[in-house]
DNA sequence: ATCGGGACCTGCTTGC
DNA sequence: TGCAAGCAGGTCCCGA
């Protein structure tokens, strides 16, 4: 899935076509998603009218005046817009139903996904989330002080989400290559300076990848069910035993925390 | 407190 | 061709 570009991809997608409309009627087809989904999402959410489509992390979250649903797409979940009166296929678990005729569908294969209702404010996955990757606050400074007298792999770090939302497999891979640093160093091992080039190559990484909609590698597709195009820029995911981009040498695939993980032994230390 | 590994689930690819 | 194993973009939870 969908890691933060393909989340944010989808939320600026179905933005336009659900904000200020009202919910008609939730149709749930299955509820056994990572977590089940609470009976009472039902009634919560009909009749409300959505006010804002936000993202926390890898949530997108659709509020009303009486609370707001959350959705997470999990390993495979995509969200689409389309015609209430397309029918609905295989793995298509929840539906829901616009007043002006359309319906927010979410597909979810491996349902790793999941989805809740806050009528508060908070919400235990949202407890102890550590900043947005492409928010001021995260820093190098940042990442440099958390991280010292951390045995944990930098790789790992960096996609440990109470560290830092939204930076997955893909874009960690990718970032690390285009700052040189190798995915398997001790994160207290990593510099100050090292940390600065890092948290920058993440914000770009990202930015980069949200305005080619996303990368579909399998699953991934937005509100349309387009595919986003990011794929062609990786310069390491999905590479391992091909030539660097930059020296020519083949890079090297391991595995760090059960994740594929592809390098340069040459142009990361 | 920190870390590694297992778990959740389905579908596609790979290898025998 | 057929079947089983292996693997996939997330992340919570457990035991060490």
């Amino acid at each position: 899935m969908p890691e933060l570009p393909e989340v944010e991809t989808t939320r600026r997608g179905i933005e336009p076509h659900v904000l200020g409309r009202t919910v008609k009627a939730v149709i749930i087809r299955e509820d056994r998603l990572r977590w089940p989904i609470a009976p009472e999402l039902q009634q919560c959410i009909t009749g409300q009218q959505v006010d804002r489509v936000e993202r926390r992390a890898k949530y997108i979250l659709l509020g009303t005046s009486a609370g707001q649903m959350m959705i997470h797409l999990g390993m495979s979940g995509s969200l689409r817009v389309l015609d209430e009166d397309v029918p609905p296929a295989r793995h298509d678990h929840v539906d829901l139903l616009f007043d002006d005729g359309k319906v927010l569908r979410f597909r979810d294969p491996r349902r790793f996904g999941s989805m809740f209702w806050l009528s508060g404010s908070g919400h235990f996955l949202l407890d102890d989330l550590g900043p947005e990757p492409l928010d001021p606050a995260f820093t190098g400074d940042y990442l440099f002080h958390l991280s010292r007298k951390r045995k944990v792999v930098v790789k790992s770090f960096i996609m440990n989400s109470h560290v830092v939302v939204g930076v997955g497999n893909i874009y960690a891979n990718e970032a690390l290559f285009r700052v040189g640093i190798r995915p398997r160093r001790a994160a207290g091992r990593v510099t100050r300076t090292e940390y600065e080039t890092l948290a920058a190559a993440i914000k770009v990484v990202l930015t980069e990848a949200i305005a080619a909609g996303g990368t579909t590698l399998k699953d991934f597709v937005n509100e349309s069910g387009s595919p986003g195009y990011f794929r062609h820029d990786l310069k390491v995911y999905g590479r391992g035993g091909e030539p660097c981009l930059t020296c020519k040498k083949p890079l090297k695939e391991i595995r760090v925390g059960q994740r594929q993980t592809v390098y340069c032994s040459n142009c990361q230390r």
